[in-house]
DNA sequence: ATTGGTGCAAATCCTTTGCAATAGC
DNA sequence: GCTATTGCAAAGGATTTGCACCAAT
C-alpha cells in the first residue's frame, strides 16, 4: 500500500540507462504528475508545467507522458471522461468514476468484484455499474506480427 | 446468452410510452446499431444512416445515440480507442480491446477475473492487462443532489 | 397549432504532425 | 558536432452548440 512514487533521481537514472536524454521538461512533467498523486490530464499537466517552465509546449507534454508510460513510470487511463488521465501509481489497481462530476478515485486491487464494490460504497460512492476492460493483442495482430 | 436485441416495434412502443416522438432518424439509428451487433462508433453509424436516409445530420445521430442510452437500449463504451462505441447488447458483459488494431470483442459476464482471462486466451487473444472501472455517483455529488 | 427534433454551420477541445531551431550528450 | 527533443503552427477528428426550420403529435 506504499505509494512507490518515483523520485527525480529515479527518472534521471532510468533515462540514462535507456540512453534517453535528461531534459528539464521531462523532470518537470514527472514532478507535476508525482505531486498530484495521479489522475491528471495532459492539458492540466501542460498548464502546470508551463507555469514553472515557461515556453514548454503542449506536444512536448504529450510526448513526455507517452515516454513515461513506455518506461513504466506512469499509466494512461482512458475512463470515458473525455480526456486521458495519467496516473503515477504503477502498482495494479482499479478506479471508480463519478458519472456526474467525473471524479476518479482509486480502488485497490483486491480483484474480488463483490468486495471491490463494497469497498467503494464504504467511501460514500454509489456504484451503478462496473466494466472490466481486458487489454492485449488480438489473435489477428498476434499472428500477423508476432 | 440470447442477444435480446430490440426490434423497431419495441423502440416505437418505448418512445410512445415515454412521450417522445417517433422519427425516421431514431428508427434508422437503432436499426443500424442492431445490424452491426454492437461496437459501432457515432461517425460510422452516421455514415451508414446517411446512406439510407440522406440528409441526416451528425448532431442528430449523437442525440439519438444519447437517447437510446437513456432509454436503456444501448450502452456507450469508452474504451480508449479514440472514439466512443455504442453497443446494442444490454445484458451485462465485458470487453477485450486490442492495443494494436483497436478491435473490441465481448467477454461474457462470468465475473471471476481468472476465468475471464482464460476465456479470452482461448480465442487467441493475448491479454497484457485488465482494468475494472466502477461507475456511479461519488459521495460529494450524492450529498449535493442525491 | 405546438414544440420537440432536426439540419446546417461553426465552434470547441484533445491530440497529433511537420519542420526548423535548440540543447543534451 | 550529432541527433534526439523541443517549440511553433497548423491540421485532424470527435463531439457539442446555436439557431432557424420542419414535422410528429
Amino acid at each position: 500500500m506504499t505509494d512507490a512514487l518515483l523520485t527525480t533521481d529515479d527518472l534521471v537514472a532510468l533515462l540514462r540507462h535507456r540512453g534517453r536524454r535528461v531534459t528539464s521538461q521531462r523532470l518537470a512533467v514527472l514532478r507535476e504528475l508525482r505531486d498530484r498523486r495521479g489522475h491528471a490530464s495532459a492539458p492540466e499537466i501542460f498548464a502546470s508545467v508551463r507555469a514553472r517552465l515557461p515556453g514548454t509546449s503542449s506536444p512536448t507534454v504529450y510526448a513526455v507522458l507517452e515516454l513515461l508510460c513506455e518506461l513504466g513510470l506512469a499509466r494512461k487511463l482512458e475512463l470515458g471522461v473525455g480526456v486521458a488521465l495519467y496516473d503515477a501509481r504503477t502498482e495494479p489497481h482499479h478506479h471508480s468514476v463519478c458519472r456526474r462530476c467525473g471524479d476518479v478515485a482509486d480502488l485497490d486491487a483486491e480483484l474480488d468484484p463483490a468486495r471491490l464494490l463494497t469497498r467503494a460504497r464504504e467511501g460514500g460512492f454509489r456504484p451503478d455499474g462496473a466494466e472490466l476492460v481486458v487489454t492485449g493483442i488480438c489473435a489477428g495482430c498476434a499472428g500477423a506480427a508476432g
